[in-house]
DNA sequence: ACAAAAGTGTTTATTGTACACCCATGC
DNA sequence: GCATGGGTGTACAATAAACACTTTTGT
């Protein structure tokens, strides 16, 4: 759209509307995922107002008048989690004027890809969210069109990180061959083949292998594998496309 | 976002900022693409107020309380096309304070496919507005950040136009191999070969073959083919996954 | 020494890519 | 009969998919 006070002349009508007493509000809501053992997890919180009391909600924050959408959906996922430049990508816009039913409100949606650790300490008690795995998410009572997002950020999530190197930032600096390949079988919700899978990534040369190992899990110990964000900028910028 | 008028307890402000002398405005713009001859189009109209008249400009218009973000984009395009249910699809909305000197506009960028034969009438006299090839657009003047909405949604197209049966909403009911590739060629923005295409399209079991042939542009006439709509929703139920 | 997970190659099937000649028709 | 774009097939290369045994090491 263009010149706000001009519009109406081009438009056909006026952008004065807007003054009127039903006003229509902006909002983020944010799908934000975190990812350990076999399965992707989404933060989700319990919503606390009539009619929906205990249903399953995302959370979310209005959008204020010198605060860009990216910015809104920053500023809610560390208000719930402590953490800031959360790796974040917008998903769809909703905009169906009955979508809640007391209020126009126009919502975009975000997912948000972090890693579970550093957030552990502070969610539970701020605003009591909960970490649920993306399999019981379709089983759950959830708010308004809130399931609707959830599907459309999942799709995105899964079509996007099979050719952007996205998936990482969901894992921790170092991780096993082992972890990623979880991360993708969760994300794709299909098996994927061992040797396959790890020939495919360390092909692409986009992980370094470091000396230390895993303790703890298994007697032999797992390599930890860290991703050269580096590297992946030069062969980017010289035309190599990531793909998985 | 959930409750508007319970959010502040929730949120931790009231949402009756918005009230304020400065609203927020929310409107649509809209990527109009059309097809002929060996190129894909742009529909853009020369901006007609100060600082920027005569630079190219989307189509957009405000988005009104009770009207959906899709119907206002359908609205625009009708508006300017004479032509309703257009195929299209919402691709990012645009929320930078600032993108906009003299107002806050929340955007959201949509992108049409339509044949272009039948908005002709229309076009030229109601808005002035003007087909222009997609590589043109580049080196054009355009308004704020419509640019950056053009290349979003071109992506988008780019991307979805490979796994989604959506580029024969560009051709006409009938058309014929060769078109079906100049669009795929254009959107894609590289040469393919002809007959590993024509090959891989057919492959699908998409295409209805029909007995009619092209006149005048050549002397043996190339066949015409017909999207199967039908078919490709059988087919996709059953799990087929269309693909260029 | 043994249990438990880590690590590693080869074979086959499928898909993609490159490429050139004959065909049908209107003039 | 000839000029013009339409239509078709094959050989090779690259990628994907299937598959099982050996290695390491803590107990």
């Amino acid at each position: 759209m263009t010149n706000a006070t001009t519009a109406h002349n081009h438009n056909g009508f006026s952008a004065g509307y807007h003054a009127g007493e039903k006003s229509l509000l902006n909002s983020v809501d944010c799908v934000i995922f975190g990812f350990w053992g076999k399965e992707l997890h989404v933060l989700l919180h319990r919503f606390p107002y009539e009619p929906y009391v205990g249903d399953w909600a995302l959370l979310g924050g209005f959008v204020l008048p010198n605060v860009s959408l990216d910015e809104a959906a920053q500023q809610t996922v560390e208000r719930l989690t402590g953490l800031e430049n959360v790796y974040m990508e917008q998903v769809y816009t909703f905009g169906n004027p009955f979508r809640v039913p007391t209020d126009r409100i126009i919502t975009t949606c975000y997912y948000a890809l972090l890693e579970v650790e550093p957030t552990l300490p502070k969610l539970s008690t701020q605003y009591g969210a909960t970490w649920l795995p993306i399999s019981e998410v379709p089983n759950l009572d959830v708010v308004y069109d809130h399931p609707l997002m959830f599907q459309k950020a999942l799709e995105q999530l899964r079509r996007k990180v099979r050719y952007q190197p996205i998936g990482f930032e969901l894992l921790a600096e170092k991780f096993t061959m082992l972890e990623l390949r979880n991360l993708y079988e969760s994300i794709l919700g299909r098996p994927l083949d061992k040797r396959n899978f790890s020939k495919k990534i360390l092909k692409m040369n986009l992980l370094q292998k470091l000396k230390e190992k895993q303790k703890g899990t298994s007697r032999r110990g797992a390599h930890f594998f860290r991703f050269d964000e580096n590297r992946y900028q030069e062969l980017a910028a010289a035309g190599f496309l990531f793909e998985v």
